[in-house]
RNA sequence: GCCGAUGUAGCUCAGCUGGCUAGAGCAGCUGAUUUGUAAUCAGCAGGUCGUGGGUUCGAGUCCCUCCAUUGGCUCCA
């Protein structure tokens, strides 16, 4: 007998070489049927691996992430099986579970896979699934393994064995299917009920480059038809929400192929949406000590050589700008901390001068690749909301936990609760791939670290995202369709000041190397503005609006008392339009709900000798009939909810 | 940049396997209506069907080029 200790505390006698299915049985009948996979002693086992010693074992089903997982890279077991019924020659190559889904890529030969064949494959994956095929490992020598793949010509399997050690290959069988494969699979395969091929993609071997590029079945699966259509239907949903979509709609930005790609032109709500952000930051940073500064969108080549961004993407970036001057060049700044450096330098300073805290709305370019462009996401101009701290070593830890305060109060202020942060560290493995010493290198990583944990932050840790320059603390927060991008980021810096030769004179009467602090809690506008409106769904925060109020006569008997009411909210600050159109109240009211304007006031007999508005919150309905200074005070308490101190 | 998809009026879309002057709704303009909490009615105007080339008696529809958008990959200061 062995002794197996379930989450709960609770331990089960079972018989040397019962199975996690069994365990599952001794629980319940019922919970067995629903449990898909399982891990022993923190390694994933097979629902059907024979257990031989004590130990602790995990259930998991589908509502479990691991479970979820199982589910999914059977799934792949699945699709690979279809995709050799179809493409015999086709060779296989990795085929994960991923977060939502899974994928396969596959060397297709001189084959295509397209959107069209989306459906057969569709259908006989259902096809194999419903023959409940039952999914066995077994153990096999590297030699076999490589025999195996070398007769069908699979130079990808073959190399991801060379790279095995003998005696921890293991084979995945099911059905006439054999794969190599790690372990980790569902009971069998009747429960993959619903399958949808999501899209196809170029996939570089190993993320290569240079490899050959395979094509990538994206794919996902659910044990219920139903739950397949929700998940599209989520889908939907979330694309009603693409920054793109409601960009467009609110009139926010726009992009103009003439202009030229990835270069987003702001539209007059959008600008002024983006002036409000821009002010509040301001102010905050004011209060926190930092200068404005304004530096030039373009810099002397030799200014980037120095900073090292144009040995490092030189190549990648908008080409050099010549002058009628033989030989002189300019770049459009990628970045706006060699200018700040130098302003740094442009007087000595004593170490009672320091920290020095530089900020500037600071325009950049950079060339990226055409294909990566993404609505405001990504694009190829774009407004940090910049600032450098230089400082001295001491000052450096009470700095960046005051930064990192400032990023927190910014993303309070503005309702993002949900984002995490993380810690971006080099590569450790491609280490020329930064500038520094690694002795720099290593205190800027500790520096990050040590605030960070201070703060209580909850982190996540992740290795070659770091800057060229130094390591990154990064405020990550997810898109609408679950992708995350980085908005605010911290970043620890000594080798800038290295490079520019920065200096100021101690206590001690020498000069010292200050310490510097890239940071942006926003990001960039662009980015930031395109999350915020995915995340609110267009209806922001009321401070930030572009209008917040509108004004809805109801007929032209009220047009006087209308201009007095918006005489009245513009003296108290609030923004507010007038829809003077000849149509009904309905219509006016059904338009500004469209636009999402926060408040629409109707107007008309009652209220004129009354000497009142009646009020309608949008997504609400109405909400009551005050006086033009009892709603003054609704709106200011609104603002005052959702942000402070401003 | 690479693989896949898409591109018809300001916006959202229809236009089957190539066949007369390319359609609709919304927005716009004009007129009527003076209106009470999500669309008043009528009329008008609006498109070199992303661009350039090709196939064909004939191309929005088929083929190629380029441009842009887009799902991924790679990259990301």
């Amino acid at each position: 007998m062995i002794k197996i200790t379930l989450p709960d505390g609770s331990i089960k006698e079972v018989e040397v070489n019962s199975t996690p299915m069994d365990v599952a049985k001794l629980i319940s009948e019922g919970f067995a049927r629903n449990v898909i996979s399982a891990s022993f002693n923190e390694t994933t086992v097979e629902t059907s691996t024979q257990l031989a010693t004590d130990g602790s074992l995990l259930l998991y089903t589908w509502k479990d992430e691991k479970g979820k997982e199982a589910f999914w890279h059977s799934s792949a077991h699945v699709l690979a099986q279809t995709i050799l019924h179809f493409y015999p020659n086709a060779k296989l190559t990795i085929g994960p579970a991923i977060e939502r889904g899974f994928y396969y890529d596959v060397d297709f030969g001189n084959n295509t896979l397209k959107e069209e064949d989306f459906v057969k494959i569709e259908k006989q994956f259902l096809e194999f699934a419903r023959q409940k095929f039952e999914f066995t490992m077994r153990e096999v020598s590297k030699a076999d393994a490589l025999a195996y793949y070398k007769e069908q010509n699979n130079e990808f399997k073959v190399e991801l064995i060379e790279n095995l050690e003998d005696g921890t290959i293991t084979f995945c069988d099911h059905s006439d299917f054999t794969d190599l494969c790690r372990g980790g699979h569902i009971p069998n395969t009747g429960i993959l009920k619903a399958i949808k091929i999501m899209s196809v993609a170029g996939a570089y071997w190993r993320g290569d480059e240079k490899n050959k590029q395979l094509t990538r079945v994206y794919g996902i699966s659910f044990p219920k038809q139903k739950e397949l259509k929700e998940y599209l239907v989520l889908l939907e949903e979330a694309k009603q929400r693409d920054h793109r979509k409601l960009g467009k709609e609110l009139e926010l930005y726009t992009f103009s192929a003439k202009v030229g790609q990835g270069l987003p032109l702001w539209l007059p709500k959008g600008a002024a949406l983006r002036d409000r952000l821009e002010q509040f930051l301001k102010k905050a940073q004011k209060k926190a000590g930092y200068e404005m500064v304004i530096t030039p969108h373009i810099g002397h080549k030799d200014l980037y050589v120095t900073s090292g961004h144009y040995e490092k993407y030189g190549e990648d970036s908008f080409q050099p700008i010549t002058t009628p001057k033989d030989g002189e060049e300019y770049l459009l700044k990628p970045m706006n901390c060699p200018h700040h450096c130098e302003i740094f330098n442009h007087k000595p300073y004593s170490y009672k001068d320091l920290p020095k805290r530089f900020a500037e709305f600071g325009t950049v370019y950079r060339y990226e690749q055409s294909g990566e462009l993404h609505g405001l996401t990504r694009v190829r101009c774009f407004t940090q909301d910049d600032a450098h701290i230089f400082c001295t070593p001491d000052q450096l830890d009470q700095e960046f936990k005051n930064v990192i305060d400032l990023v927190l109060y910014v993303f309070s202020a503005l309702g993002f609760e949900d984002f995490s942060a993380q810690v971006s560290l080099r590569d450790p493995e491609n280490k020329e791939k930064y500038i520094g010493s690694d002795e720099n290198w290593e205190k800027a990583e500790n520096a990050i670290i040590k605030a960070a944990a201070d703060k209580g932050l909850k982190t996540v840790v992740e290795y070659g995202e770091a800057a060229f320059y130094g390591p990154k603390l990064d405020f990550m927060v997810k898109d609408v369709l679950g992708r995350s991008w980085q908005l605010g980021t911290i970043q620890v810096d000594y080798n800038l000041p290295e490079r520019f030769d920065l200096s100021y004179k101690g206590s001690d009467n020498q000069l010292h190397r200050p310490v510097m602090i890239h940071r942006a809690p926003f990001g960039s506008m662009e980015r930031f503005i395109a999350i915020l409106l995915e995340h609110t769904g267009g209806n922001f925060p009321l401070w930030l609006m572009p209008e917040q109020v509108i004004l809805l006569p109801i007929s032209e008997k009220y047009e006087k008392y209308t201009e007095k009411v918006l005489n009245l909210l513009e003296n108290y600050e609030i923004r507010t339009l007038v829809d003077n159109r000849n149509e009904k109240v309905g219509r006016k009211i059904r338009d500004a709900e469209i636009s999402k304007i926060p408040f629409m006031i109707i107007i008309g007999e009652k209220e004129e000798t009354e000497n009142t508005i009646s009020v309608r919150k949008h997504g609400e309905g109405d909400i009551g009939t005050f006086s033009v200074n009892e709603f003054a005070d609704i709106i200011n308490n609104e603002i005052k909810k959702t942000i402070q101190n401003f």
